[in-house]
DNA sequence: TATCGAAAAGTTATAGTGTAACATAGCAGG
DNA sequence: CCTGCTATGTTACACTATAACTTTTCGATA
């Protein structure tokens, strides 16, 4: 057993807090700053808030499908993704192709996540260290530097612990 | 101008030499692994190595069909590319969905790239301390780390000192 | 409150990226 | 030369994303 203080993302949670935690942080937000949160935007939100796990936007439009009776067609997904995205709601994950909601959308930082390649939960990093280390980095290299994107593959504490065959399921 | 020492990719540079290395060094590095770098295989090499640009799959598809009177069809290419991510002759730029040759394929490394968005040329980053820096994320977090990768966008020097309209295609 | 304009969502079609599955060709070792 | 494996050709299709246009919704204002 690690002694490690797993993130949250990767531990037995009440998953209930983390949504309602982000669906009001969402609404406040996007109240401060005078954008809509429409049904639909706020619905996908939710939608994506449903596990720590990386949603593909063609997951989400079946999961909206679902959920109205009516059909939903890539654009209506993909406009809502571009909206939370654009207010830092979200990130997108480009190894995957895939989307997941941002724990702290109020301050501004890029997408930098850990992956767990056997439950697929996604692990937000925030580490000044590391952000100073890639600002670095390009300066080094006589670049200015606008955005950048970290993605690290491994394995979450939980199926290091399970290895193998862990639960590909179990947490959200 | 600047002080700062640029990278051969974002300076004016003798490119054939680029190319004519990378290739040299193809051809050892499958000789020594029995592996077999085969027409196709050094052509598409010697393709995406035409300049420091990362390039799609589909424009390598449509160059090797200009190159050959047959059609090319997308298993080609990408059979292709597949051999030469697997022996690190190159690399995959992730928010691109791009592909760029590797400078130093016979060192095992990860993907760490910064990016010219005004000229699109790909830099690669070799920085001991900024690995270390990703493990130690992981770590921290308890995961255990089996692959990353670095995508840092802005200008390169070349760019930053001709500003906006500068040299889109100037550089190789 | 009726209307009007802008923003959002619906709709249709299509572009761009990547792979499955099977057939053929080419090369290495017996 | 055969035989078996690796590589490539071929067809078809799955997945991801966007363009372009229409309709709806919402809120500000007359």
């Amino acid at each position: 057993m690690s002694l490690i203080a797993a993130p949250i993302a990767c531990s037995k949670h009440n998953h209930t807090h983390c949504i309602s935690h982000a669906m009001t942080a969402a609404r406040q937000l996007c109240s401060d700053r005078g954008v809509r949160l429409t049904a639909l935007r706020e619905q996908v939100l939710s939608l994506i808030w449903q596990s720590h796990k990386p949603l593909g936007a063609y997951t989400l439009m079946e999961m909206l499908a679902l959920a109205s009776t009516r059909r939903v067609a890539p654009p209506t997904v993909y406009r809502a993704l571009e909206f939370l995205l654009e207010e830092g709601l979200i990130h997108r994950i480009n190894s995957l192709n895939a989307f997941i909601g941002c724990p702290s959308p109020t301050q501004k930082h890029q997408s930098h996540f850990l992956i767990c390649q056997n439950c697929s939960v996604a692990v937000e990093l925030d580490s000044p260290s590391l952000n100073q280390k890639l600002v670095d980095c390009a300066t080094e290299a006589g670049f200015s530097l606008t955005s950048h994107s970290v993605e690290i593959n491994g394995l979450c504490a939980l199926c290091q612990a399970t290895q193998k065959n862990g639960p590909l399921d179990d947490q959200p």
